[in-house]
DNA sequence: ACCTATAGATTACACTTGTAATCTTAACTG
DNA sequence: CAGTTAAGATTACAAGTGTAATCTATAGGT
């Protein structure tokens, strides 16, 4: 499968909150507030806006790209993603940790640690996630 | 500062593994075997050659975006980064965990864990990190 | 002092990406 | 039924990318 470009990953993430939808939908789903500027920046939600030309172009190029599927509905088209969310981050996180990390993850936890970047609550997350780890695998 | 592409960042990494160098440098260490095929599959390493033109173009890019620096030692160039590695991955972590992950490491922790891409090693070197972040913050 | 190999600079070129505008056709509106 | 609207298809277009080839000037060999 060819690579989906950032532009093209949030048309998918719109549709993976909710499918099909029409692309309408999508375009009103990317447009609404809450797809939020929270980087801790504490600025209002200056939302880019999405123009409905560029998700229809964005959302053919997925089709092309077999990343999202579509049915005729009418006259319009439902769209529904052809890829499951969770196959496809992980494959990019497997990526980048590859090309930056040798493959290895505790080296991005570890930048993570350094910058303080993390908190309690990631912590005991790691935490339950490796007491799940040993749980199956001892 | 600009983004740096896929292909600019292997140049980097083998800048990073020893500088200053020359574009000669460089340009053998990337066609030195052992920047591994090491992605498990036991296949013998059919590296990818990298054309010098290919290289010194790519140089010529890191330096415009500000990436890499060189002097001028008699009439060859020696080129340093001016990027950190341990940043620039940090940066490009977070970006990624940013999109895919709402800003939590847990999550994409998780989805390795749940496709069996966690060794003990990697448990051990998690758990060792989350004791020392332990020790600074209680 | 000339010729040549070579380093770096410049140019090339197809493909992708972000961002739309225009075109075509069918459905709704009056 | 004719005109307008709107959905999807097609086209646009500059910037970035991967991948080089060509140009230019100079250092080194003979």
């Amino acid at each position: 499968m060819t690579e989906i470009s950032n532009a093209e990953f949030e048309v998918l993430e719109a549709l993976w909150q909710h499918y099909p939808a029409s692309a309408n939908d999508i375009i009103a789903k990317l447009n609404e507030s809450g797809n939020s500027n929270t980087h801790g920046t504490g600025e209002v939600n200056q939302e880019k806006q999405w123009h409905d030309k560029t998700v229809k172009t964005l959302l053919n190029r997925l089709v092309k790209k077999q990343a999202v599927g579509f049915e005729k509905q009418q006259r319009h088209y439902l769209y529904s993603p052809l890829l499951e969310r969770e196959a496809y981050t992980l494959k990019e996180s497997k990526s980048l940790i590859e090309r930056m990390f040798s493959g290895k993850i505790a080296p991005l936890v570890a930048g993570f640690a350094k910058q303080n970047d993390l908190n309690k609550d990631d912590i005991s997350a790691l935490k339950s996630l490796i007491s799940d780890w040993e749980k199956n695998n001892d």
